[in-house]
DNA sequence: ATAAATGTTAAGAA
DNA sequence: CTTCTTAACATTTA
């Protein structure tokens, strides 16, 4: 799940704010019976990560990785939740995330100018951090949570698109005037990202994450894990081609969320 | 049916 | 001390 779905999940329990946990379920191996009877006083969200904050000084960190999912109200038939929290007005259910109750000083140490949904997101500071960075290809680059937290795969690939960038492209390849713009267009594809996830209508704007044509040239897109992290980049090696790695940097337009158009199914991005 | 994947961390090796 | 490799976790989709 990435940035973006987090942000709308936190969202979604709002209902929730102040009120009482009184009963608390699942496999976690967290002393969870400490949540019964507090209150969930704030929720804050980092990158990929949500925190709910309860009453007692109890802070709690859930990290949905690559499979977690979660429900409210809905539980999924016959899986048992890592925890499930039974609140008066309803009930939260979140299955295999990383669960921890113990997040005080984890919350304490991130820092919300580099999250890319955040109000405090500082695009001079992410630019600034960019200069401590040894020389990190592009697909890597954008997949550093300390510097674009909330960014993953299907955003490092769309926004790498969207500067027509192949995915080795070197960061010292982009100039300094270029770099606002660089980390602008993670922003950008986030928010977007966050409109389109909550029309249902996130997939049909993918331009290049598990897509097999080009919508420019109509090429056959690569698909290839590359860089240090070896994760999947999916490109057109003509559109992004490397030759195009020093030209002035061009954010193209992203496409507008629609206003109509078929429901998709509500998948856990 | 088998593999790959919207992710991260920890342990051990080099 | 740093960097790399592997495993672990757990579920859906192609």
């Amino acid at each position: 799940m990435e940035g973006p779905s987090i942000v709308i999940l936190k969202e979604e329990l709002k209902p929730f704010l102040n009120k009482k946990v009184q009963s608390v379920e699942g496999n976690t191996k967290q002393p969870k019976e400490n949540l019964e009877g507090k209150t969930l006083k704030k929720i804050v969200t980092w990158g990929k990560m949500i925190f709910l904050i309860f009453s007692g000084n109890i802070v709690t960190r859930t990290h949905f990785m690559l499979f977690g999912s979660y429900r409210i109200d809905d539980p999924r038939e016959n899986r048992i939740p890592r925890i499930q929290f039974n609140f008066p007005n309803g009930i939260v259910y979140f299955y295999a995330c990383a669960f921890n109750m113990d997040a005080k000083e984890s919350l304490e140490s991130l820092d919300q100018q580099v999250n890319v949904l955040s109000e405090d997101w500082d695009e001079k500071y992410v630019v600034k951090l960019l200069n401590d960075q040894k020389d990190p290809y592009l697909c890597d680059l954008f997949l550093k949570q300390e510097l674009f937290a909330g960014s993953g795969n299907i955003v490092k690939n769309e926004v790498l698109f969207n500067l027509r960038r192949h995915p080795l492209t070197k960061l010292s390849d982009i100039n300094s005037r270029d770099r606002k713009l660089l980390v602008r267009a993670v922003r950008d594809y986030c928010e977007n990202f966050y409109e389109w996830k909550k029309k249902y209508e996130l997939r049909k704007h993918w331009q290049v994450y598990k897509k097999i044509k080009c919508k420019v040239c109509e090429r056959k897109l690569k698909r290839e894990k590359l860089g240090k992290g070896q994760r999947s980049c999916f490109y057109c090696s003509y559109c992004q081609r490397k030759a195009l790695a020093k030209e002035k940097l061009v954010l193209h337009e992203v496409l507008p969320v629609t206003t109509k158009g078929p429901k998709e199914k509500r998948l856990d991005h």
